[in-house]
DNA sequence: CTTGTTTATTAACAATTGTTATCGTCTTGC
DNA sequence: GCAAGACGATAACAATTGTTAATAAACAAG
């Protein structure tokens, strides 16, 4: 796997104790595109996303919330630059943990691996199913199915990050939510 | 993973002895759509797609070619059905391995669950590549990155195909060839 | 050779989206 | 409180794509 790391704040119940404590701002970078990841990030409160620039504009294609676990998996595993960048949406609580207290933990805790083998398996869905999505529908249509079935993404989330999510402009999305 | 698994014919180069060889005329169907997929398919040569419908409509998302290894994965271990179909674009010839001769393998060779996983981890990054091009790409951009990167794919492959698997009608990628 | 199928191009029109800009509202930091 | 920026709606126009239909070439089957 790459590009994205998500995996439940379940996975790490047993080592809090080895995460560190961060109050974010809203706004604020926590990985940037072309630097190597070196921490594992737990959203405790508030929401981050995943963005990257192309041609200047910002793209976003991943949000994250509570006890939702938030890497550039690549970098960090591999330790080359993350081709994209973290940063928080709202004031966030999130714990940090750092390479060295990963590999311990899966030095010492032999079914860690197979927890996470699991978990970027679900992962690996999760993007088929947004890539699919991509390909058979309308950007009105995956306005519609975020509406359904993550309505508490439209709701904290701002307008045209969703836009740029879905792939359109945010005029293009205002245009969508207007014309119904 | 799932939705697809594609994996180099060298994974099964020890194993060759247990497929049963077919020789397939052109669009011949190996699996259908909401079959259970009990074969995993290496091409010998030819040329296949995986499609799937969409309000009626044909939507082609992925070619295999020479020496690839291809099934319906999810459908493959989870015994669920598939949510597309394998189709042959050219006469090919493909060697089948039934669920129980891989099941042996992956009960009588130790290693061979590692090498699977490392090669799912590598379509997860092709998918991901896929995904984030759906995202910031164009229609158009997307056709010259696989002019300049996957030719073969355009010259054995029909044009309405490329379409929809670029995400637009033939129409449109007909007016994008011409226009340049 | 003839017929039917597949494939690609082109045209005309509708629908959608992108681009750029303006405007008003709402936060946020000072 | 005030100024600056963030956010969303809207307008006008350009560009792109979808839809439908007609046409022609290539190919395969009989």
């Amino acid at each position: 796997m790459n590009y994205d790391f998500n995996i439940e704040g379940s996975l790490f119940s047993n080592f809090e104790s080895l995460f560190e404590q961060h109050e974010l701002p809203a706004k604020t970078t926590l990985l940037c595109e072309g630097e190597i990841a070196n921490k594992i990030y737990l959203v405790k409160k508030g929401c981050l996303r995943q963005w990257f620039n192309k041609d200047g504009k910002d793209i976003t294609f991943q949000f994250f919330f509570e006890n939702q676990t938030v890497s550039s998996f690549d970098s960090f595993i591999n330790n080359i630059p993350s081709i994209f960048s973290i940063e928080s949406i709202e004031p966030s609580d999130v714990y940090s943990l750092s390479k060295n207290h990963f590999n311990n933990i899966l030095r010492e805790q032999p079914h860690f691996k197979d927890k996470l083998l699991e978990l970027a398996f679900q992962r690996f869905r999760h993007y088929t199913q947004l890539f699919l999505s991509r390909i058979k529908d309308s950007p009105r249509e995956r306005y519609e199915e975020l509406r359904k079935n993550h309505p508490e993404i439209l709701q904290r989330v701002p307008q045209h990050y969703i836009a740029s999510y879905l792939g359109i402009t945010s005029v293009s999305l205002s245009r969508i939510r207007n014309r119904k």
